[in-house]
DNA sequence: CCTATTTAAGATTAAAAAATCTGAAATAAT
DNA sequence: ATTATTTCAGATTTTTTAATCTTAAATAGG
């Protein structure tokens, strides 16, 4: 569904939104705190610098951070920015031109939840997972 | 989502529930109609087999057929027999323990999809996707 | 009984995804 | 300036998934 990227991208965004918004933080201390491969993750998280979500900065005191305010980063935008829409595209059965004209013998059922999913994952943002977390005490990003 | 292996089996039974229940088909001609990798596709089918979803017959006018009427085929049980239920439990952040008690971040929103799908996929019958192929003149099984 | 045919099963190879490594470039602090 | 730190970028390795190959076993038909 999401890939291991993804998930890890997920998380790191999650974390960062929980501490003020100026400070830099090491990747290295992100992928301590949430146990998860270092490089990887770096790698993932720079994909995120190219679109805009976040700003690193390299060097002594460096790191990363959230590039605006949680309330304006959609969970799609992380999605879209680490996996692409393929998704969102893609036919559930594989077939590659599978499209409303074409359609494969599930198309109309899965349309529906892509639509259904897509709208959640852009409606959802980063501060409601944070208050979400602070609210209900989830210890886990 | 759903492992290619998995989309091929569906899409073979898809294929074979548009046959007589009672005919053996050649795994080979399957592979050809869908255009999918031959043994690829045998293993797949086995697994069916060994689900009791298909009947197989080795040798000359061998092949395999439906085991039951498509009607009695859920969608569920394929997609359980080829990538067992493993989308259904696991965490959408992919944390190993997530559970009720102890939720990821996205835990809640993620459940209501998870169940709507499995119910979806519980209710979906063969000989709907066959109908449906037939009335709306589906050529992509 | 013999042969052509076809699935069964496991081994092997290929491709894709995930994870790691290495060296370079940038930055802050001394 | 020099040094320690830390991201950047791309190469490499490992793991997983997908695809193929090979041999055996079973079956129908002559």
């Amino acid at each position: 569904m999401l890939s291991s990227a993804c998930q890890d991208t997920i998380r790191a965004a999650v974390w960062l939104s929980t501490k003020p918004q100026d400070e830099y933080h090491h990747i290295q201390k992100i992928s301590d705190a949430l146990d998860l491969p270092y490089h990887f993750l770096a790698k993932s998280l720079q994909t995120l610098v190219h679109c805009n979500i976040l700003i690193s900065r390299r060097g002594a005191n460096g790191g990363v951070k959230l590039a605006k305010a949680s309330c304006d980063i959609t969970l799609i935008s992380l999605i879209e920015a680490v996996d692409g829409s393929t998704f969102f595209d893609a036919c559930v059965l594989g077939i590659g031109d599978c499209e409303d004209e074409k359609p494969c013998a599930l198309h109309a059922q899965w349309e529906k939840w892509r639509t259904e999913m897509h709208e959640m994952y852009s409606a959802m943002r980063l501060d409601e997972i944070t208050d979400d977390v602070l609210l209900r005490k989830i210890k886990r990003l």
